[in-house]
DNA sequence: AGCACGCCGACT
DNA sequence: GTCGGCGTGCTC
């Protein structure tokens, strides 16, 4: 008899991958189990077992397993399902789903470590510079990495002169496994049995009586463990005592204290729920009953609250009903900016049942939270995160929340798979017989529609908590403004004025600008040359505080020129304007007012958005500054004025959704104004204030927003009428891209009975030196999806298959944002 | 994703 | 003539 698992590895490879194992380990293997298995020439990755079976293959003699990683499966069946629908609605392999859904620190891998043979006399005059390098460094060191002999010789190919150095028998190489995950030990100390008695104790104040120091330290160790009576660690004593580790240590060393480690969670809340009993609102609890009968009949339901309705609250109320049942609750946010005001409102009311997951956290601290997913811990009852905390180990979940549903930052855009957070919610959660809700002020066309059409429920609340007023939204005209002068930098006299009478009031404001950096761009007044990305076809931005040229797409940076590359001119101007010149003028208009500013240059760093969040929370930042970060469910209750500098530049971006969006965030950031009981203030300026979004963003008019879209996305076949597949094409070489994209736009047009768009150069048509085209697919709602994607994927194999395209690559990207 | 194989240009 | 560059193909 043969025994065999099919494992899935985490590469981008679209097969699985079958392994001989013995009969003992296929009785101890179950599916959702890491193998470490060998794979190509030398690698060893870890893998994942999805099947167990029997057959052997017939066209290649299957490797054995290199050695069983758990001892129970990490991941469960329903994930695996789960992980095989994304990969094949998303077009992406399993692999690409494998690996990243699972925290990297559970993927080992091999690493080739280099080493010297032992007792082998050298002729190093046998020797090659190389050799001789390689060999001198193991001199020093007594293992190489191959990433640091690649430094040392500075060649990409160093394997050959490996290979000469194993045949002269001087070096050997191993394959070493790195355990990615350690435990959290934390170091404790208690005092040596022998001194437990009253005879050992006195014995002990004897020996130490000429040294104060650990006299001290004992002292602090008798008086916490009376006070505390739980174990000590070192830490907290060195604190108590106010002494230092070297006096612990020789306290250990005179056999007085014996250490120990403990196994610590990482990420640990200390601190109490309060039994507070929520007190919902007449709006809010009607909605919540609406949202529990909707959610008796159907999956998914959308609670469409204007913003500062109170939602979190009902959510809230909705977790308490079911953890009741023992069931787990996800709770996705669009962006880690959010988690941390939420974990602390969730936490004061469930304590330590709320665990959080995102990418700012280590690696060690999501094996944390994975693990306790898995064990069905109560520490992880409720799991708040970003999209990835879809990709846990849920073994009972009976309730997912996407809050802020509209997002786009909930579809992942590189790299594979590039799912969409709330899409595929919805089919774990029919894979978990869980429900699902959807809550936003400001609904995707695509949920509103599904809403509409009576496939998800819905629930709508129309006032704010408290009976708090929507703020008045005024348009400024910038047209007019800058005609009668009226205008101060990107200011106009009109918000100028708001501005002074808010903070005269001791209220803050906030400015938005969707637009980061000083200017967009620096231009020659004399030749009009305008600085550009070598490796883009993008103008470079103006980062005034760094006085730097930057290209926001690949990260390329110069100084700030003196004169024109052009024509040598010193006349150079800035065109356009982003947070940091906003940020400037403030200083000149406001002298005596702290301003902030909040975008991805002052955001960087785990705690980036935090600070800044914090700072203008407890008033020390008057004006805060900031890009669309700031429209995302931020509560400030001080705010009462907000501005947008600018409406027109994402009104007239060239993408079907820039209306949509365009409403959603005007509405999102205005929604930060009048939190409490003084009705906000909204300053638009805009260049267009009769256009038809601006003035349902004015008349808060969401209704009036869908309809006159739908409409639009029906005539332009686009979401939710069609569905849109687009393909990205890549590749340094501008002619073949070009013919290839060509080929492969001909082929799909003549093969898909739909309208197939392109092959479009985008309005960016170079990143990072690589020339791009595009091509849409636009699915009709009466023609199969499924099929349509098989139909795509094999003319993307047939695209492979013609030689002198093979190198040009294609990305395929379902549903894009 | 590696890593080997194989084909072509720049050096000894 | 070889060394070493990268394009191409395979990995159970």
């Amino acid at each position: 008899m043969q025994f065999f698992v099919e494992v899935i590895l985490p590469l981008s490879l679209a097969k699985t991958f079958t392994y001989r194992i013995s009969e003992a380990e296929f009785n101890y293997i179950k599916k959702g189990m890491r193998v470490a298995v060998p794979f190509g020439k030398s690698k060893i990755y870890t893998a994942l077992v999805i099947e167990l079976h029997q057959n052997a293959p017939t066209l290649y003699e299957a490797k054995e397993i290199h050695q069983i990683l758990d001892e129970k499966p990490l991941v469960t069946e329903i994930q695996i399902s789960h992980w095989q629908w994304i990969a094949s609605y998303y077009m992406c392999s399993i692999g690409d789903v494998f690996r990243g859904a699972i925290p990297s620190a559970l993927l080992l891998e091999s690493e080739t470590v280099i080493s010297q043979k032992q007792d082998v006399f050298v002729d190093e005059s046998q020797l090659s510079d190389d050799e001789f390098l390689i060999y001198q460094a193991l001199q020093q060191l007594t293992s190489l990495k191959v990433q640091d002999i690649i430094a040392i010789l500075n060649k990409k190919n160093i394997f050959p002169i490996l290979q000469k150095l194993i045949d002269k028998n001087i070096l050997v190489l191993q394959e070493e496994m790195l355990e990615n995950y350690k435990p959290k030990l934390v170091r404790y100390v208690r005092l040596n049995a022998k001194f437990d008695s009253n005879e050992g104790l006195g014995e002990l104040l004897e020996t130490l009586k000429n040294a104060t120091k650990q006299k001290e330290i004992v002292l602090s160790y008798f008086q916490l463990s009376a006070t505390e009576k739980k174990p000590i660690t070192v830490k907290k004593l060195t604190e108590t005592a106010n002494s230092s580790t070297a006096i612990v240590k020789a306290l250990i060393d005179k056999e007085i204290f014996e250490e120990y480690y403990l196994q610590e969670d990482r990420v640990n809340f200390k601190g109490k729920s309060s039994e507070n009993q929520l007190k919902l609102s007449v709006a809010q609890q009607t909605a919540f009953e609406a949202i529990q009968e909707n959610l008796k009949q159907k999956e998914v339901c959308l609670l469409h609250g204007v913003t500062s309705s109170g939602k979190t609250e009902i959510y809230t109320k909705l977790i308490e009903e079911y953890i009741a049942t023992g069931k787990q609750v996800l709770y996705l946010l669009p962006e880690i900016a959010l988690t941390t005001q939420l974990v602390g409102r969730l936490r004061a009311h469930f304590g330590n049942k709320v665990a959080v997951f995102h990418s700012k956290y280590s690696n060690n601290e999501r094996v944390e939270v994975w693990n306790q997913v898995l064990e069905n811990s109560e520490k992880a009852q409720i799991v708040i995160g970003a999209r990835s905390a879809l990709f846990l180990p849920f073994q009972d979940l009976g309730f997912i929340i996407v809050d802020e549903e509209h997002e786009q930052t909930y579809k992942q855009v590189d790299p594979a798979p590039r799912y969409h957070a709330r899409d595929a919610a919805i089919v774990l959660a029919n894979l978990q017989k869980a429900k699902v809700l959807l809550g936003s002020a400001t609904p995707s066309m695509e949920t509103y529609y599904n809403a509409k059409s009576g496939k998800y429920g819905f629930v709508e609340i129309f006032e704010r908590y408290g009976n708090v007023l929507m703020p008045e939204i005024e348009l400024v005209d910038l047209k007019d403004k800058y005609f009668r002068k009226k205008m101060v930098g990107h200011f106009s006299d009109v918000l100028i004025e708001e501005i002074t009478n808010a903070l005269a009031l001791g209220e803050q404001v906030i400015l938005f600008q969707n637009r980061r950096g000083y200017s967009p761009l620096l231009e020659c007044l004399t030749c009009g040359h305008v600085p550009q990305c070598q490796q883009c076809d993008v103008s470079l931005t103006y980062h005034k505080h760094k006085n730097q040229l930057r290209c926001h797409y690949c990260g390329y940076s110069i100084a700030k020129p003196t004169n024109c590359h052009a024509c040598s001119s010193v006349d150079l101007t800035t065109k356009g304007f982003g947070t940091e010149q906003i940020q400037q003028e403030l200083v000149e208009l406001f002298p005596s007012h702290k301003i902030g500013r909040m975008d991805q240059d002052t955001t960087r760093g785990k705690f980036g958005f935090e600070k800044i969040i914090d700072s203008f929370k407890n008033r020390e930042i008057d004006i805060l500054v900031g890009t669309q970060m700031l429209g995302k469910g931020l509560d400030f209750d001080n705010v009462t004025l907000v501005g947008i500098m600018n409406a027109d530049n994402m009104l007239y971006h060239p993408d079907f959704r820039a209306f949509e969006r365009s409403f959603q965030m005007m509405t999102q950031v205005s929604g930060r104004s009048g939190r409490s009981e003084k009705q906000g203030k909204v300053i638009i300026q805009t260049y267009s204030p009769l256009h038809n979004t601006i003035q349902q963003v004015t008349k808060n008019d969401y209704v009036g927003m869908y309809n006159e879209q739908l409409y639009e996305r029906q005539i332009y076949k686009y979401p939710p009428y069609f569905k849109l597949v687009k393909l990205t094409l890549k590749h340094r070489d501008f002619d073949k891209l070009k013919q290839g994209s060509m080929w492969l736009y001909q082929v799909m047009q003549q093969n898909l009975p739909m309208p197939v768009l392109g092959p479009e150069e985008p309005p960016i048509s170079r990143i990072r030196n690589e020339y791009i085209r595009t091509i849409m697919v636009k699915i009709p709602m009466n023609i199969s999806v499924g099929n349509t994607k098989k139909t795509i994927q094999k003319m993307l194999n047939s695209f492979e298959a013609v030689p002198s395209y093979r190198s040009i690559r294609v990305i395929a990207n379902v549903d894009f944002y």
